[in-house]
RNA sequence: GGCGGCGUAGCUCAGUUGGUUAGAGCAGCGGAAUCAUAAUCCGCGUGUCGCAGGUUCGAGUCCUGCCGCCGCUACCA
């Protein structure tokens, strides 16, 4: 079976993890899972950029060398995964030497590639000293940076060039694979945009102290693109000591990314690739933006949309990568707003999840007295609408409709209660000679349950286990137990406790 | 300007290659039930499918024009 090796972009630490960032995290970590529960070998990789010169400004203002100041924000970063319930098997650093060795290694890969296609030119543009930034002239308000309000300065710089209009032809086979960029207009946009020319591109910048030397020029350092990006292939490489992941995780990289870095991923990249004499990776699919839908601002609810995490200890991690899941057609822009999630979190995770868990268990207990025995019917409504359910979410997982395949199990869950209701078990405990009827509703709803437990372990690891753990049921993922009539018998079943339970709203005011 | 996309019930959206009475969730109204975290289930929508034409036996689904909105259009994590 082919392996899957996943990424999330490496998150640029200047800032402070966001709600963006645990989203594109979540997605991945959901994919991941259900590769696993597939038998699938799989690898997840996530980290962040260290490398900017903003990052050596912040830290010469903070009196700190670069490295220290990296070294001592990391961690949120570290924690963001770990706390939304997320075990990348590598985190990246940028400074990582193994990844500085791999980047000076690819680097010189392409120098030497008999093609000349890095070349020495001059970079030239407007350069706002304020910004420590190029500026375009449509950045420009009145010939001035608009932040600083200063005129930028023409600055010609002498700069290593990579030869990216000679890929164009290239990359452009790449695109006839239609899966190769997905969603399919993100795929439109990459092709159109390489399909209007390409022009070369430099990697590398003069007079940045905080940066990978370019091997052959160490007075410049390795520009954003040209480090950044390679940790795809560099983490491979030293994540686990002594043992080179490339011959088994590459070519067969799937990059999840936000659609705002689509061109460097989409054409940058897979240029590079070739350029090195790598395969390009297997696919790359563009997620959208949770806009901020929050009802008026106030500082605490500001500061949990800001933070992520308070949003875990509030709800949970399950709640939060539900609400990612949920919320928003995974590839489109979505609003996503903390009521949002209160909303998903009560109805859907309360009340259509949390509460059959609640009544089925209670009822096994309250009539049989937590003791039940397998009895499958093959002409089980049941059976009926846990037939197609591993097929179908699986083929929208693979096709990266996180929303989708979910949506498909919320269906089920629907379905189950609606089994309740049609059947009323407690109709039918009143009536001694329907003693076998109950039996099987209730193994039944048992087993829906189980199915929907293993199902959804993917996006809810916590709840999946607990649900498994109130109906007695082997902790198992297999994605081969989401079928019916698997469930085991159980004794001594008791009423579980809400596995949901009702969360007191935030105060609004400060 | 160029390329691409969108505009479907109050809200968020599904609607395969054109074909029976256009669907789901949420909100709203009414009801049932009582196993359950007052949790669930059932019933209820005269929706100009953006506007105007066209192709077709038949179009939300194809073509043209128009209106409105959005994305991409190079060195910015």
């Amino acid at each position: 079976m082919e392996r899957f090796y996943l990424t999330t972009p490496i998150y640029y630490v200047n800032s402070t993890p966001h709600i963006g960032h645990a989203y594109t995290t979540v997605a991945a970590d959901v994919f991941v899972r259900h590769q696993r529960q597939r038998g699938r070998e799989s690898f997840l990789l996530t980290g962040v950029d260290e490398h900017a010169s903003k990052v050596a400004r912040v830290a010469a203002a903070q009196g700190l060398e670069p490295q220290e100041y990296v070294d001592g924000i990391v961690e949120s970063w570290r924690a963001l995964p770990a706390r939304l319930g997320v075990s990348p098997d590598f985190f990246i650093r940028t400074s990582d030497e193994g990844h500085k060795r791999f980047v000076q290694e690819f680097l010189e890969r392409i120098r030497q590639n008999g093609r000349d296609d890095i070349y020495q030119d001059v970079y030239a543009g407007l350069y706002c000293v304020g910004c420590e930034a190029f500026k375009t002239e449509d950045e420009l308000v009145d010939g001035k940076c608009p932040e600083h309000d200063v005129e930028p300065e023409w600055i010609e710089e002498r700069n290593w060039f990579f030869r990216l209009s000679a890929y164009q032809e290239r990359l452009l086979a790449l695109y006839e694979r239609h899966d190769f960029v997905l969603p399919a207009f993100r795929a439109n946009e990459a092709r159109s945009f390489i399909e209007s020319g390409l022009q070369d591109f430099s990697i590398s910048r003069a007079g940045q102290p905080w940066g990978i030397p370019i091997p052959w020029d160490p007075d410049q350092v390795a520009y954003v693109w040209a480090d950044a990006l390679v940790n795809y292939l560099s983490a491979l490489t030293y994540a686990r000591s002594g043992e080179d992941l490339v011959e088994r995780f590459w070519p067969v990289a799937r990059h999840l990314l936000g659609k705002d870095i689509l061109r460097f991923h989409c054409v940058y990249w897979p240029a590079l690739l070739l350029a090195a004499g790598y395969e390009p990776p297997q696919q790359l699919f563009a997620h959208g933006y949770l806009l901020s839908g929050d009802r008026k601002v106030s500082k605490s609810l500001g500061n949990l949309v800001a933070d992520p995490l308070d949003l875990v200890d509030l709800y949970g991690a399950d709640a939060v990568r539900f609400w990612c899941a949920r919320s928003v057609s995974f590839g489109q822009d979505g609003i996503a707003s903390v009521d949002g999630l209160r909303e998903r979190y009560e109805r859907e995770l309360g009340n259509d999840l949390g509460n059959l868990l609640s009544r089925v268990t209670a009822m096994i207990a309250r009539y049989r007295d937590g003791d039940l025995e397998p009895s499958p019917s093959a002409d089980s409504p049941i059976a009926a609408i846990l037939e197609p359910l591993a097929d179908d979410v699986a083929a929208r997982l693979d096709d990266f409709d996180l929303t989708g395949a979910l949506e498909r199990i919320w269906e089920v869950v629907r379905a189950l209660n609606r089994h309740v209701e049609s059947t009323a078990p407690w109709q039918l405990a009143k009536d001694d000679a329907r003693a076998n009827e109950l039996d099987c509703v209730l193994w039944d709803l048992l087993d829906g349950l189980r199915v929907v437990a293993i199902a959804l372990a993917a996006y809810l690891p916590e709840a999946s286990e607990r649900i498994l753990d109130a109906l007695r049921q082997p902790a198992t993922l297999d994605w081969r137990e989401v079928a019916y009539g698997r469930a085991q018998r159980v004794e001594g079943l008791a009423a579980a406790t809400p596995l949901f339970p009702r969360v007191d709203e935030p105060s609004l005011t400060v």
